[in-house]
Order: structure tokens, then C-alpha cells, then sequence
DNA sequence: TTTATTTTGTATCGATCACTACAAAAGTAG
DNA sequence: CTACTTTTGTAGTGATCGATACAAAATAAA
């Protein structure tokens, strides 16, 4: 590790990367300007340019940061107990998560965007593709239990991992919308009563 | 009627303003911009304004006709044989009308405002208080169902309401993302799964 | 110190944003 | 026909968009 030269960094790059993913979360991908970055980040565009490479790639990095690694991410939903205990802790966790007292409100893979314009076709599909990763992790999860006689087979005409993205997404909204956390879990208890029971 | 003077309207209002509902479906509030919705209503700008006001007018306009009267959307729902009945009409309707073939897929209430910059909070609160409305006619059914003893009161601890409407609304973005409607359709079905059985 | 290298802030770029001034066009009324 | 009224298309407004050119500033290497 050789020193650089030159005139040193001034700023921390995980640092403001984060606080550029908060104003994605807030306010959407289109819908954040540069200025507004540039504001929060506390950093001039130049600076932001040189080191991220442009808005879309800013993106991308942000979701990545909000998503955190998948590996760990699908690990942990195949270590759960069953896929049962894997969706209740996604809906548990997004309804929590969601409300958070220090974070936006929802989901940034929920919200981000949801809208825009063809512009942004690319970085829709770049969240589009999380969202369905994490919805075949489960799905994973979920094969997995019928085929350990965990779970009935008949459970899989349920499409039961997308129900749960569906709720979780769904959730983003109402968290948006102000809903209480009280609420959000309330959801996640109910969505629960959709899973059928466990003998085979 | 008088027959007005002056030159004569060279369109008409119901189908520039179908034509602009539309792009905002598709591309939200914000991200849809004046220059598209002039090339998509075959309108000049100035005609827009000298019609609607402004952009924010024109999408308030664009959100009724979207949800029609809700005079009569309460009533279809307080219609149904009951509160199940009709949240499973919800579920169905909107798994139908979120993967039409003419039209654009999602909820034009889910998207078109999910995300926005600060500017567009007045526009949200249009939006979000539809949604509100119209979780709040399904509770009023539930708990209507429960006085009658269709329902055991146990069920209004569930957040039926709610939860149908989270659904409803993840729906929207798996049908932004390519669901099928039969995806859209067996997530409804599995989501009845957790309301409670009928007697009381 | 001098030179090389990298980051910094300033001050923009052309394009597009929501919006509008204005006069020609197209009708009715007398 | 001449007046009057309303809509139309043209051609903009100032503001902001995402993105950069450039030179001063700040470090290390020679």
C-alpha cells in the first residue's frame, strides 16, 4: 500500500455515499437532483463526478449500499428454521425497517423508482432485478421445505414468495403514508395467516 | 345554452384529459414532463394551461377520473354480500386492471407519486388521501360485518383493511416489474388465505 | 525549491423544465 | 362588411437539469 500523491480526499467515500442513499430513499432516483446531492453530501459536483462517474452509477452504488451483500443476504434466509420463519422475519424486518426513526420512511427499492420517465429505464431494472433476486431466494427457501416434507406441496400453487413481496412492497406505501410501525407489523402478523400449516 | 362565440375548441376536454392520465400513470407526477403530456394530448402547452390551469390541476383532474366517483366505489363495496366478498373483489379487480392490455401496467395511485421531490408534497397528499378513502370503506364493511355477526370481532384486530390494501399496492410494483395477471391473480387468492372463517 | 499529481471550488455548458406573452386564426354578433 | 370573442401556434421567459472546463490549492516526489 504505497501512499497517493497529490492533494488528499476530503471526505470520507462511505460516508457520503450513504447520505446520497438517504436522499435516493426519500425523494426517488429522478426526483433527487444533483444540487440536492450535492447539498447533502456536502460535496461540489465535480467532486461527486470524480468519484462516483455520474448520477446513474451514484444510483446504483446507493442501492447496493441500502441492499448490502446478497450471498449474506440469501444465507440468511436459508438458515432460517423454514421458510415460514424466513418470510415472518422479512415481513417483520421491512416493517420495521420501514418505520425506522432515523431513516426515510418505505423502501428505497419500493419507492425510488416506482416512476420515471424512459430515461430511466435502465436503473428501473437494475432495482427491478433486486427485488426479484430476494423473491427467488425465498422461492428457494420455500422449494426447499416441500421437499423436506416441511411444507405440503401444494404450497407452491400459493406463489407464496410473491405474496410476500407483495406485501412487504405494499407495506413501503403505507409506511410512506405514514402508517405506524405498530401498524406495518400488524400487516406482517395477518400476511402470516395465509401460510398454510405445516404438516405435511 | 347559448352558443359560445369566439373560435371554436378544436378538442375534446374528456379525451386529452384520458390521454394525460395515461402518461402520468405510466411515468408518475413529476417524471412526466409538459412537453410529453403536449405531444401525447396533441395539445399545445397554452391550450393545456387554458384548459386545466396548470400541472398540478391537470394531474389532480387525472387522479379523479383514474378512480372515478367514490360515492359509487363505496358503494360497490358496501354492496357485496360482505366484507370478504368484497375484499376479494378488490384483490381481483386490481390484479385485472394492473395488467391491462391497454393500458398501462401498476396502480396510478402506488406510482405516480411514490417518489417526489419536496415540491410535490401537495400532490401526495391528493394521493395518499385516495388511498386512504378507500382503505377506509373496506374497514367501515368489515366492521359493519362484525355488528351483523358475519364476522367474529376477533378480526378487527387483524387490520383486514390494511392489509388488503398492502397487498394491493405491492401488486402494483410486481406489475410494473412484468407479473402476469395470473401471478397477480393466485397473489390475491393466497391473500383471502388469511382472512378469518365466517362464523362467528 | 521545483516538478508532478490529484482534489478543490468557481463558473459555467447546452438541454430541458414549467409556464406564458403575443398575434394570427376562426368563429359569432351586429 | 366591421366589431368582438376565444382558441390557436410560435416563440419565447427565467429557472433548473445533469454534467464539465479550468485554474487555484494541497499534497508527495525529486
Amino acid at each position: 500500500m504505497s501512499k497517493k500523491t497529490g492533494r488528499p480526499l476530503s471526505f470520507d467515500r462511505n460516508e457520503v455515499l450513504n447520505k446520497a442513499m438517504l436522499a435516493f430513499w426519500e425523494h426517488g432516483y429522478e426526483t433527487t437532483s444533483l444540487s440536492e446531492l450535492s447539498e447533502v453530501m456536502g460535496l461540489n459536483t465535480p467532486s461527486i463526478y470524480a468519484t462516483f462517474g455520474d448520477k446513474k452509477q451514484l444510483f446504483i452504488e446507493s442501492v447496493e449500499l441500502y441492499v448490502g451483500d446478497l450471498d449474506s443476504l440469501k444465507m440468511s434466509i436459508m438458515a432460517a428454521a423454514s421458510a415460514r420463519e424466513a418470510a415472518y422475519n422479512m415481513l417483520r424486518n421491512s416493517a420495521i425497517s420501514f418505520t425506522g426513526k432515523y431513516t426515510p420512511r418505505g423502501c428505497l427499492l419500493a419507492s425510488s423508482t416506482a416512476s420515471g420517465s424512459e430515461a430511466s429505464l435502465e436503473v428501473k431494472q437494475v432495482v427491478l432485478n433486486y427485488r426479484k433476486k430476494i423473491e427467488g431466494f425465498l422461492k428457494i427457501k420455500i422449494e426447499d421445505d416441500v421437499k423436506n416434507k416441511i411444507l405440503k406441496k401444494e404450497a407452491l400453487e400459493l406463489n407464496l414468495a410473491a405474496f410476500v413481496i407483495s406485501v412487504i412492497q405494499g407495506m413501503s406505501v403505507l409506511a410512506r403514508d405514514g402508517a405506524t410501525q405498530k401498524k406495518l407489523l400488524e400487516i406482517g402478523e395477518t400476511s402470516m395467516r395465509a401460510w398454510p400449516i405445516s404438516e405435511v
